[in-house]
DNA sequence: TCTGGGGTCCTCAATCCC
DNA sequence: TCTGGGGATTGAGGACCC
C-alpha cells in the first residue's frame, strides 16, 4: 500500500489533500510512522526519522497521531480482496502481502482488476511488482510506486539493480553492506560475481549462501498463507531516562498485566519469558528464562520478570524497558499436554 | 538530529543427551 | 572406559523489516 497510515487519514480528512501529512507519536521521542507523498518530496521526509527532525524541517506540515483500530480495519477490507482474488495470500504486516499466482491464466490483468477494487472499495492505492520470486516481486514493486503495476524478470532486474547498491535488497541493511563495502563489494553484481565459498567463509554457512543468492537476485522462498505467532512483547521507551529500580518495577508491572491480557485474549501460553533493556547509552540487554509449562497467567510470569530485572540491576539510566513471552505451545505440545493425564488415568495406582 | 513498537531470523556458546 | 559427533534446547546478542 502506498503511504498507508497516511492514506487512512487522507480519506478521513479529504481537506487534506495535497498537504504534506506526517503520522508520527506526540512525545519528545516519537518517530514518523509515515510520510505522505508531499512530505517526502517537500523535505525527504521518511518513517523512522525522528518526529522533532521532521516537525523542524517542515513545521507547517499536518502532524496526526497514529490511529492504529482505523488502519486495521481498513487492512482487513484491502486483505479480503485479496483473498477473494487469489487463493495463496501471504500478509506481512498491515500493509503488505504476497500472492501466489502460479497458474494463473493473466497475472496482470488479475493485478489490475485486484487495484482497482481496493481502490474502489478504500479509495487507498497500492503497487504491485510481478515476477518470478517474491524478492523480484518486493524490488519490482517498488519500481513503480505510487500508484504502480511493473512486471520484470530476473535478467531485467540484474541490469536494472546490478549497477546500484547491494542495500537496494531487502534484508541487506546498513551493517551489511558496510561489511561488504570494506571487502569492497560495492555493488549488488559484484556480490553476485563473489566467491560464494568465501562469503560463507566469512558470514557463516547459511548467511553466506544468502548474500550470494541475494546477489544474483535468487530466491526461493515459498509463499506461505499461515504465520504462526512466535513471541509477543510489550515494551515502552520513557520519555525521560529512568534510574529507579522501583519506578521501572512498577512499568513492567504494568507491561506483563498487558502482555498477559493480550496473550490470552489470542489463547496463547509462552515458556520463555524475557526482559529488555535499553540504556541511555543504548546498550540493549536482554534476560529470560524458561518456565516448565506455558503460561500467560501473570502472576506466574511477573515474579520471574521481576527477578531477571533486579538481578540485572541496570547499571545506568534506563530508556527503554520491556517484557516479552516465546515459546508457545504448538498443536504437537496442545495434544500431549491433552493426552498426558488420560495415560496417567490408565496407570494403575 | 538523536533515534518507536512489535516482530522475525541468524549466530554463537554452553549444556545435555544419545 | 574413553572419545567424539551431532541433535536439541537455552540464553544472549544483533541485524533487519513494517
Amino acid at each position: 500500500m502506498d503511504a498507508f497510515y497516511a492514506s487512512v487519514e487522507l480519506r478521513r480528512h479529504p481537506e487534506l489533500k495535497g498537504k504534506p501529512v506526517v503520522v508520527c507519536g506526540s512525545g519528545p521521542r516519537a518517530v514518523v510512522t509515515t510520510a505522505s507523498y508531499e512530505a517526502r518530496k517537500l523535505a525527504g521526509i521518511h518513517s523512522a526519522m525522528p518526529a522533532a527532525v521532521a516537525r523542524r524541517r517542515l513545521p507547517n506540515a499536518v502532524y496526526l497521531p497514529p490511529d492504529f483500530p482505523a488502519y486495521r480495519e481498513a487492512s482487513a477490507v484491502v486483505m479480503d480482496v485479496l483473498r477473494s482474488n487469489v487463493e495463496v495470500v501471504e500478509v506481512v504486516g498491515l500493509d503488505e502481502a504476497y500472492l501466489d499466482l502460479t497458474g494463473i491464466f493473466s497475472p496482470k490483468a488479475t493485478m489490475r482488476r485486484i487495484k482497482a477494487e481496493i481502490r474502489e472499495l478504500t479509495g487507498l492505492t497500492c503497487s504491485v511488482g510481478i515476477s518470478e520470486s517474491r524478492l523480484l516481486a518486493k524490488m519490482t514493486s517498488e519500481l513503480g510506486k505510487p500508484n504502480g503495476l511493473v512486471v520484470v524478470g530476473r535478467e531485467d532486474a540484474l541490469a536494472r539493480f546490478g549497477t546500484g547498491p547491494p542495500g537496494v535488497v531487502p534484508g541487506i541493511g546498513p551493517k551489511t553492506a558496510e561489511r561488504l563495502e570494506k571487502l569492497g563489494i560495492g555493488s549488488l553484481a559484484a556480490l553476485g560475481e563473489w566467491d560464494r565459498g568465501d562469503l560463507e567463509a566469512r558470514f557463516g554457512p547459511r548467511s553466506g549462501a544468502w548474500l550470494h543468492a541475494r546477489g544474483n537476485l535468487r530466491d526461493e522462498t515459498p509463499i506461505s498463507v499461515s504465520r504462526e505467532t512466535k513471541s509477543q512483547s510489550v515494551e515502552t521507551t520513557f520519555d525521560v531516562d529512568v534510574a529507579e529500580l522501583t519506578a521501572l518495577e512498577r512499568t513492567l508491572r504494568e507491561q506483563t498485566e498487558e502482555l498477559c491480557r493480550r496473550l490470552r485474549k489470542k489463547d496463547l501460553e509462552g515458556r520463555s519469558i524475557g526482559i529488555k533493556v535499553r540504556l541511555d547509552d543504548w546498550t540493549n540487554v536482554t534476560r529470560s528464562q524458561s518456565v516448565e509449562s506455558p503460561t500467560n497467567d501473570p502472576e506466574v510470569v511477573w515474579p520471574i520478570a521481576l527477578d531477571l530485572l533486579r538481578a540485572y540491576d541496570p547499571p545506568r539510566p534506563v530508556r527503554l524497558l520491556g517484557v516479552r513471552l516465546a515459546t508457545f505451545g504448538d498443536e504437537a505440545d496442545a495434544a500431549a499436554e491433552e493426552d498426558e493425564p488420560q495415560l496417567r488415568l490408565a496407570l494403575p495406582g
